[in-house]
DNA sequence: CACCAACCTG
DNA sequence: CAGGTTGGTG
């Protein structure tokens, strides 16, 4: 067939004239080929392209100036669907404005919500204690909520119980005040009593006569004259013999702590990844599987580090200290907005990743970030189920026995990033991540085929922005290489398998040769980079793929294979279309 | 010599 | 996927 042969003769010059020649001259006569496409009819490996093209293409579009040439026939669909810019790779071109986990959307969301509290804080301010002595106030609850725990409560608690004990106490005064500001002035008063006598009752001394009635004065100067009843009753206890006054207020305290401290453990089983629900999940409603994309955060980035802030015990060769001083401070600002829920240091990743998934959420993920971050929830969950770390395992071993790592873990992609976050308490966070090599985790592994998705020979740079989380040793930066360099492998054997397959049940064009999401050889691939399916492969890469599969189809077909090195050639090809990285694979250090 | 990528092997 | 080897490069 002529014309089977001059489009080979066409294609293969494609190494030689592709680099210089324009898409635009390559489109320019594809038309005329196209018809001739009927006879690839009985190509296996041709799975509806020619339907796909106008809808699946589009994305490729943005890719299409990058690489000039070898678009073959797909340019023309290119041209054709160019104007659609809805696919999800839009979003990599016009990333978020907010990429962090702090995004404007979050922001504005929660700005009413925290105007409104911040109203109602101020009112509780101004009842409790003059303005000057809330903060020092706030602190020396804490201290004195502690103080009253038992010793190893005190000790694995303490943060996250007089976080959530300012949490409640913010809440339900606000949420009386809200409701009933005249209507039951007894339950605040009750509330901000017990607020108050949480803090004063606890420390004989400093519980002075003085120190309480100043609250009480404050209050009831705040009050209106409708409280003269109940104050009287509270006045009467307050004269009542010292000893009886501090026996009342500790049961108070006791009442008030057990309750917090119930709740809070409670919480915290819910939140236990070992349980099998995420903090997400249970503030989220049950987000759904795993599979589901479901909304977890993609910061990934700075999950990690806000979490780890507690007792982070420095493993091996991490040095993630510094990212957690980092994003301390966004931590803090994180906790502001995310709504008011039981902390624990040990649990602190998760609610960081809420924090973020909230964030994220609101910020117009794609379904493309969506399948990414639920991937990565997925494959966290299911490392943090495995229960051991060893310094080198065969990481078939390391997966399998995970099966019913259902729910969609909360840990992100860089949860990838935990090798830090070596929390003391946390054995079940610690014991729970396989570490492969140097501070590489399997998650790591799993993201980096990801990234193969987009780049198949990615930069140090790329490298380092995308697995910021691991200092980058030599040995660290070699194991990523190789890492890269069997996947390489691997789609290449790939790439020759099904060129050859394709020669051998004669197919007489390369145009006959397409890569289509349903095409055995993409779902070669994809098991191998995307095991779980669970991440949306970028059009983009089918098209590499295509392209690949065609230049060893060529290169083979022309008995190029003879040469010990003919593979060179088209790796010299294909390195040159890698593309970006998606930002969610990169670190969010605005740094 | 160091470094990298491909290759080969287990 | 990791180790080791090989070949190319600077």
């Amino acid at each position: 067939m002529n014309q089977s042969v001059w489009s080979k003769a066409m294609y293969s010059s494609s190494n030689i004239c592709l680099d210089g020649c324009a898409a635009e001259n390559l489109s320019s006569f594809q038309p005329d080929l196209m018809p001739s496409n009927s006879d690839s009819s009985g190509v296996s490996l041709t799975l509806h392209r020619e339907g796909e093209n106008m809808k699946t293409l589009p994305d490729s579009a943005y890719y299409s100036s990058v690489d000039a040439g070898l678009m073959y026939s797909s340019q023309l669909d290119l041209t054709s669907s160019r104007g659609s810019t809805s696919g999800p790779l839009s979003m990599r071109r016009h990333p978020s404005p907010a990429p962090t986990s702090y995004g404007h959307h979050d922001w504005n969301l929660n700005r009413g919500h925290q105007a409104k509290r911040a109203r109602v804080e101020n009112i509780i301010k101004g009842m409790t204690s003059p303005p000057h002595m809330y903060d020092t106030e706030v602190k020396t609850n804490e201290r004195e909520k502690t103080d009253c725990m038992h010793d190893d409560e005190k000790i694995q608690e303490a943060p996250s119980l007089q976080n959530h004990m300012e949490s409640m106490a913010k809440s339900q005064v606000t949420r009386k005040q809200l409701e009933s500001q005249h209507q039951h002035p007894r339950q605040l008063r009750t509330r901000v009593t017990h607020l108050d006598g949480v803090s004063e009752a606890h420390d004989p001394i400093k519980t002075s006569g003085d120190a309480f009635t100043d609250l009480y004065s404050e209050f009831e100067s705040s009050s209106s004259l409708k409280y003269q009843g109940w104050k009287k009753v509270k006045l009467m206890n307050y004269f009542q013999s010292k000893p009886t006054r501090i026996r009342l207020m500790a049961d108070v305290l006791k009442y008030e702590l057990s309750r917090v401290v119930s709740k809070s453990v409670d919480s915290i089983f819910k939140s236990v990844p070992l349980l099998q629900t995420s903090p997400y999940e249970v503030e989220n409603v049950e987000t759904g599987t795993p599979l589901q994309p479901s909304v977890s955060s993609d910061d990934d980035k700075l999950r990690l580090p806000c979490c780890g802030t507690p007792e982070v015990q420095t493993p091996d060769v991490q040095t993630e200290a510094l990212s957690l001083v980092v994003q301390k401070h966004k931590l803090e600002r994180s906790r502001l907005t995310a709504h008011h829920r039981p902390k624990s240091p040990t649990f602190l990743i998760n609610d960081s990743t809420l924090q973020e998934s909230q964030a994220s959420e609101k910020n117009h993920r794609t379904d493309h970030h969506r399948a990414l971050r639920s991937l990565q929830d997925r494959c966290s969950e299911e490392h943090w189920k495995s229960v051991k770390v060893r310094s080198k395992v065969n990481s078939r071993s390391v997966r399998s026995p995970q099966t019913h790592a259902v729910s969609a873990g909360p840990v992100l992609l860089e949860s990838i990033h935990l090798p830090h976050v070596k929390t003391e308490s946390d054995s079940l966070v610690k014991s729970n991540l396989y570490m492969l090599n140097e501070g590489l985790t399997t998650n790591h592994l799993k993201k980096a085929k990801l990234m193969f998705f987009y780049t198949r020979y990615p930069s140090s740079l790329v490298l380092k922005m995308c697995f910021h989380d691991v200092q980058f040793t030599r040995s660290i930066t070699s194991q990523l290489i190789k890492w890269f360099s069997n996947f390489r492998e691997f789609y290449y054997i790939q790439m020759e398998k099904f060129a050859r397959h394709a020669l051998i049940e004669g197919v007489a064009d390369v145009r006959g040769l397409t890569v289509g999401r349903e095409s055995e050889l993409f779902r070669a691939l994809n098991r191998h980079y995307n095991k779980a399916s669970d991440f949306q492969v970028p059009e983009r890469f089918l098209e590499v793929a295509e392209i690949t599969l065609r230049e060893f189809y060529v290169a083979i077909s022309m008995g190029k294979d003879r040469d010990p090195s003919w593979k060179k050639a088209i790796y010299k090809v294909i390195c040159k279309l890698d593309t970006d990285v998606p930002a969610e694979f990169k670190s969010h250090h605005s740094g």
